[in-house]
DNA sequence: TCTATATTGTGAAAAATATCAGAGGAGGTA
DNA sequence: TACCTCCTCTGATATTTTTCACAATATAGA
C-alpha cells in the first residue's frame, strides 16, 4: 500500500480513467492512447500521461497503453478487487434514491446496512438492504467491520451522527449534509452538496460566460473535486 | 456583472460562505471574523480573508465582517436575488429525490419542469412540479426560458439529450451520469458522479491514511472542487 | 533492414491555489 | 488621550496542478 504521494488532483481523476477503461475492455479494445482517453474524459492527455507516471511507466511508446491490464491494474489501485461494504445513514429520499442507485453494478462497493430514527422503516429491508434502528448505529458498524458511510441525514443531526460514525470505526464519510461535519484528523470526509453545486453552476454561466476556455476544449473542470473536502 | 477574475477555487466556495452567513444572520449575529467562520466552514482563515478580498475591502481591521452586509453582498454575487429555474431531465430514483430535495428553502433556485419517456409519468404532477414529455423538452426550454438542467437520465442517452438541452437554448448543465458529454465550449458542465466519488474516498483511506494534513485540522479539501467540471 | 509514423514519459515552464507574516487600522477601555 | 487588543488586507512565498514540447522508442510497412 500507499506507493506514495500520488497528487491528490490525480487520485480523483483514477476511478473516471478505471470507468472508461472497463468499457473499451467490454468493447473488445486492446490498446489505447492518452488522445482517446482525452476525447472520452475530457482531460487533457498530457495530464493524463502525467498521472499514469506517478504509477511508473504503464504504456509503451509509440503503442499506447494496453487496455486490459491497465484496466486492471486500476482496478487493484482502487481496491476493487475485493468488496467495500458501506453504511447509510438516513433511509430519507436522497438515501432510498441512493439504495436504489446500485452502486455495485460493475463496481465492488455496495450498500450494506441503512440505519435511521423511523419505526416504518426499522426492520424492513429496502433493496436486500436491511434498515436498523440508529441506536444500534455503533455496534453494528463495529460488528460489520464497515468503515465507509453515506450520510444523509438532516443537518441537525449531522454532527451527532458523524460522532457515532467515528465511535463506530468508520474511517470515511461521504457528507451530503451541509454541515461541514469535524471529526478527528484520521477521518476522511467528502462532501457532497447539492445545493451548492447548484450555485456555484449559476455563478459560473452568469460570471464566467467562457472567458479562458480553450478554443477546441467543449468541457472541463475537475471532476467532483469540488464536490468535495478532506483535501 | 463579471469584477473579472475571480478564482475558480474561490468562486466554489462562496455558496459555503453565503450559506453559513444566512445562518450568522438568522441567530442574530452582527460581525463575524475570518477565524470564526473558518472554524465552521473548515477552510483556512487566510484562504476565507484572501477569496473575500477579491471582491474589493469587505471588511473591517480589528472588527470583522458586518454579517448582514455581506450576506446581502454574496446574495447578489451568487444571483440569489432572484429566482434560477431549473429542469430535471430524467425522473427516475435520484431525480424524484432531487425533487424532493428542495433547493428552494432559503435559496431562490427551483426545479420548475420535468421531463421523462415514461407515459405514467407524463403529465403529472410530481411535488408541484409538472412532468413533461422528453419530446417536448426543446420547446418548453425555451418557452419557459430555462438555462439550467439537471441530468439524471441512464448513460445510453445522455450525450443525446445533452445535445437537446443546448439546442433549447441551456447555458449549464449538471450531470449526474458518468458519461463527460461533449457540448460547445460556451455550455458549463458540473459533473456529480456519485460511483466516482465513493471511490475516490474509498482510495483515499486506504492510501492517504493521514499523511499531511495539520496537526489541529479537523477536516479540510476542496469543497465541491472536486465534485466538478468546466474548470 | 530501413524508414515513416505514432505515442509515451518527463524535464521544465506556466498557471493556479494556498499560506505566511506583518503593517495598518478599528474599537474598546481607562 | 493613550494604549491595548483584535483582525483585515496584502506582498511575498510556498505548494500544487497543469501544460508544453521533445527525445526516446515501439510498431508497421516497404
Amino acid at each position: 500500500m500507499a506507493e506514495k504521494k500520488i497528487p491528490k488532483a490525480t487520485a480523483r481523476r483514477l476511478p473516471l480513467y478505471y470507468r472508461y477503461l472497463r468499457f473499451l475492455y467490454e468493447a473488445g479494445k486492446e490498446r489505447v492512447s492518452s488522445a482517446k482517453l482525452s476525447e472520452a474524459v475530457k482531460v487533457d492527455s498530457a495530464t493524463i500521461r502525467r498521472d499514469f507516471s506517478y504509477f511508473g511507466a504503464l504504456g509503451k511508446r509509440g503503442y499506447g497503453y494496453d487496455v486490459e491490464a491497465l484496466m486492471n491494474f486500476f482496478s487493484k489501485t482502487l481496491n476493487q478487487d475485493r468488496l467495500t461494504n458501506v453504511a447509510l445513514i438516513g433511509v430519507g429520499n436522497l438515501g432510498q434514491a441512493l439504495l436504489n442507485y446500485n452502486f455495485r453494478r460493475n463496481n465492488n462497493i455496495r450498500i450494506s446496512a441503512g440505519f435511521d430514527v423511523k419505526d416504518e422503516l426499522i426492520g424492513t429491508i429496502h433493496q436486500g438492504v436491511p434498515i436498523y434502528d440508529i441506536n444500534e448505529m455503533v455496534e453494528q458498524l463495529e460488528m460489520q467491520q464497515i468503515d465507509v458511510a453515506i450520510l444523509t441525514v438532516p443537518s441537525e443531526i449531522a454532527q451527532e451522527m458523524a460522532d457515532k460514525l467515528v465511535k463506530g470505526g468508520v474511517r470515511g464519510i461521504m457528507n451530503f449534509t451541509p454541515i461541514r461535519v469535524t471529526v478527528p484528523q484520521e477521518i476522511r470526509v467528502h462532501n457532497v452538496d447539492l445545493t451548492n453545486e447548484l450555485q456555484t453552476l449559476i455563478y459560473f454561466i452568469n460570471y464566467y460566460q467562457d472567458f479562458d476556455k480553450k478554443e477546441e476544449k467543449e468541457t472541463s473542470d475537475n471532476p467532483l473535486n469540488d464536490l468535495f473536502y478532506n483535501e
